[in-house]
DNA sequence: TCATTTTACTACAAGGAGGTATTATTTCGT
DNA sequence: ACGAAATAATACCTCCTTGTAGTAAAATGA
């Protein structure tokens, strides 16, 4: 029930960045105020880069930059860019042919509480986490 | 949002148990109807009776059997044991300062979602899963 | 007692997540 | 053109989970 440590890593990324939405963040400036290690946080960039979400301006005085604004990305793309929600949405004990039409003693429950779970990434976008949390660690 | 093999494994076994909660199970005779590999659920037998849900008998015609019955094993215990359910309290975002004082963007959805998940599992026990659903793989 | 059946223990290996080191590539300022 | 500053790519390395292999130890039935 925890995101991994790279999807928490690419929320807080977008998170500050978000502060200054046309801003021009380098990869050192970023692993200075967030707490993630250099050079993870720069392989990071590259997927968030792939994934659409930024751009990469190389060479002197390059960075990154939002290719979408932050209130257009929801926490589910990102989480489905770096690590996938998939996962996240199996039969809790493990069963793969429990459904719907052939429940395990826990379906029930827990269809509405994952329900909720997804909820939460799939209905919230960057923009909509405080800036001010990324200081939280 | 998913409990480890090895949890599901624990439940898996110790559900399958309580069809016959007198009964007298050998590690090969469980791992021919369920669906783990036969070292490896001989590990777990072992976490399994240090915990104290069950124990051991050696030798020729030996097995395990319930030291607890059933009815008496939380759901949230038998996770405990074998990966511990510590690991899904935390700050949904990995913010370590985040709390009830001091709550990040998501806090207050993400701890109702998470009361609801932890109440799955303190308030049913092995009894309450359905013993048809471990043929559900 | 002894062979057989069974659990217990130790070590090892594959795979993924997280992290690090090194080298390439791009681009700007001079 | 050249050097500095920045990202990109590649290849490792470590730890944890999952799974496997081999050996030791225990206990019963004959």
């Amino acid at each position: 029930m925890k995101l991994t440590n790279t999807s928490e890593y690419a929320l807080r990324i977008l998170t500050f960045m978000a502060r200054n939405p046309e801003g021009l963040f380098s990869a050192k400036s970023l692993v200075e105020k967030l707490n993630i290690s250099d050079k993870y946080l720069r392989r990071l960039m590259t997927d968030l880069a792939k994934a659409g979400f930024i751009y990469s301006i190389q060479g002197r005085d390059g960075g990154y930059r939002f290719a979408k604004m932050p209130n257009d990305i929801f926490l589910s793309e990102v989480i489905d860019a770096v690590e996938g929600m998939k996962k996240y949405t199996g039969c809790v004990l493990g069963f793969e042919k429990c459904s719907d039409e052939n429940p395990c003693a826990m379906h029930n429950s827990w269809v509405s509480v994952r329900a909720e779970f997804v909820k939460m990434f799939t209905t919230k976008t960057i923009s909509d986490l405080d800036i001010n949390d990324v200081s939280k660690f």
